[in-house]
DNA sequence: TTGAAAGCGCTAACAA
DNA sequence: TTGTTAGCGCTTTCAA
């Protein structure tokens, strides 16, 4: 592996010329210029990363932490955050955290080890003060709304979500309804619960305690829950599911023991999973890809010492399907 | 940010002994080894992993690339990766190449650059010669089967697959098949086809030109081929789908269009995602994040200098539901 | 327009 | 058991 050194002996420069060339630094002479390139062609030179990010204290890395990578949502997430690392010329380090409050820890200290120049908490169930803590000194942007004043977030209105939900639900006559959500620590399960519950309270509708699950995640628990339903003696007649893996698992279970959709239970998911599209699972769709897109771009201004919003928020849609 | 000269000073003793003490190093005296943790306690030390990286030569970061991190079938294998990078404590840089050679290039040019240890191809259109270039010099395995006879590789027997489906669909009584796959150029699209058309002549079954679709990825795709299908004057009586979300898009069409699935058409999909079991699909399962977990594991003893096998195979299963 | 020289923070061969 | 010293490969002042 040549360096620049060998570059600056065969091209007959100092060393900081080539690196003037490198750099595409504008005082260097054509001819000298040609020689530097010369030099580097015939050496098969390969610029070392680590040594320039030595040198500069910056590495180009972006970090990105979701619960679980496989999971659609955070997938697509990673996608669009990909995307748009790509744009601006950063690498993406991901990393998996179960949801373990020590993993993310763990992936703060790559932060601090600068090994990558910037953060975007996918989703994080740290709590606040914690993660305030890192944002004070450290290239932070979360993908959940949160009540940090310091911390830059962009996120999707869960709480109107639920309430799309709700409105299009009582508009076909429904006035008991279920509630289903993943992670209840988390910063949208907080949102979507109170949400929720808020709305029932202002519409005086009749909900039960039995209605509402939480740590529900995959299709198999979409149909504990149908069949946790049918056994109950008063059923909602609706439910707003978290998760659309979650609400087909529902909706097929139900299915299988002869109930018919919407008329014996309507459904909602969320996301507009392809697995909504073939179950005909109304869904309340979210921008997941620009959301990540638009974290990386936030964290590219921080990176730069730019002012960011702290706020972002994304509109969300309800897509009305036959199982509402 | 202190560095290990502050701690070396404040510990009174030399970098050298600061550097051993962070690499537990044997050969230090205990209360010296404490005078540096104090030190660094005092300091709020944290190592400088570029610095550590030049020093060494590697960076204990691996690289993934993909031709798109949100499909199920690469997310789960990120997935597997991430979790056996884990494991071996290396951190996983992610690439999407939208099966573009030139990303794919680009992604090789960070191996050189020295930024990763290693590269996992988690799927590539590069010609074997051009990989192998590569993988003469550089860590690099693949997550494809390939006839190169440098390149490490884990992957499945996607002919097997092809069998197990037209076994299965024979002992159904089928004669008719269709084939459709997703990327025709990468090695399992290649694989896939030519067993099929092997299986075809070998059991002399009735194959026709118009059952054969290529570049097939969406669900929506899945519902053209449908129609398209049902255009036919002679249908297949029995689809085998390279994808899930293809054949549940095929499946959903069809059965919009009033035809009986398995009995107007069979279908045979590949991957066994949460899709297939909510759609009853019978499907050719992968252990995917297996798969994964073995390329880390082949890769990382690649960087250790080490020999390892060039062939691991893993073994497909069918999964019979009602689609068949 | 160019180059010398001093880092960036750490590791490791060698000597003591 | 400890320290000295010379790098790792590049950037960046500063002076010319």
């Amino acid at each position: 592996m040549s360096n620049i050194t060998e570059i600056a002996k065969r091209a007959n420069v100092s060393r900081t010329t080539v690196s003037r060339v490198l750099n595409h630094h504008p005082y260097v002479k054509h001819d000298k210029r040609e020689a530097v390139f010369q030099a580097m062609k015939e050496l098969h030179y390969v610029p070392n990363l680590n040594a320039i990010n030595l040198s500069r204290g910056r590495t180009n890395v972006l970090g990105v932490i979701v619960p679980k990578i496989s999971h659609p949502f955070f997938s697509s997430l990673i996608e669009g955050i990909g995307e748009e690392c790509h744009q601006f010329d950063y690498s993406l380090l991901v990393y998996q955290s179960n949801n373990d409050p020590k993993k993310e820890l763990q992936f703060f200290d790559k932060l601090k080890h600068q090994q990558i120049d910037g953060l975007i908490l996918g989703s994080s169930v740290l709590p606040t003060a914690t993660v305030d803590h890192f944002a004070q000194y450290l290239n932070v942007v979360s993908c959940e709304n949160s009540n940090s004043n310091i911390l830059p977030r962009v996120y999707v209105n869960h709480g109107h979500g639920i309430q799309l939900a709700i409105d299009h639900l009582r508009e076909r006559g429904h006035q008991k309804m279920g509630l289903c959500i993943g992670n209840p620590q988390s910063g949208v399960g907080v949102t979507r619960r109170e949400s929720f519950f808020h709305f029932q309270e202002l519409y005086e509708l009749n909900w039960q305690e039995e209605w509402y699950f939480s740590e529900q995640y995959t299709i198999d628990h979409g149909r504990e829950i149908a069949r946790n339903l049918i056994e109950q003696k008063e059923r909602p007649t609706a439910m707003i599911v978290g998760s659309d893996q979650v609400a087909a698992g529902l909706y097929y279970e139900l299915a299988n023991q002869e109930l018919r959709i919407p008329e014996d239970l309507a459904i909602v998911g969320f996301d507009n999973q392809p697995i909504a599209q073939i179950t005909e699972l109304t869904t309340i769709q979210q921008p997941v890809k620009e959301l990540g897109k638009k974290a990386v771009f936030l964290l590219n201004n921080l990176i730069h010492k730019q002012i960011v919003p702290l706020s972002n928020l994304f509109d969300l849609q309800l897509i009305a399907r036959k199982s509402t």
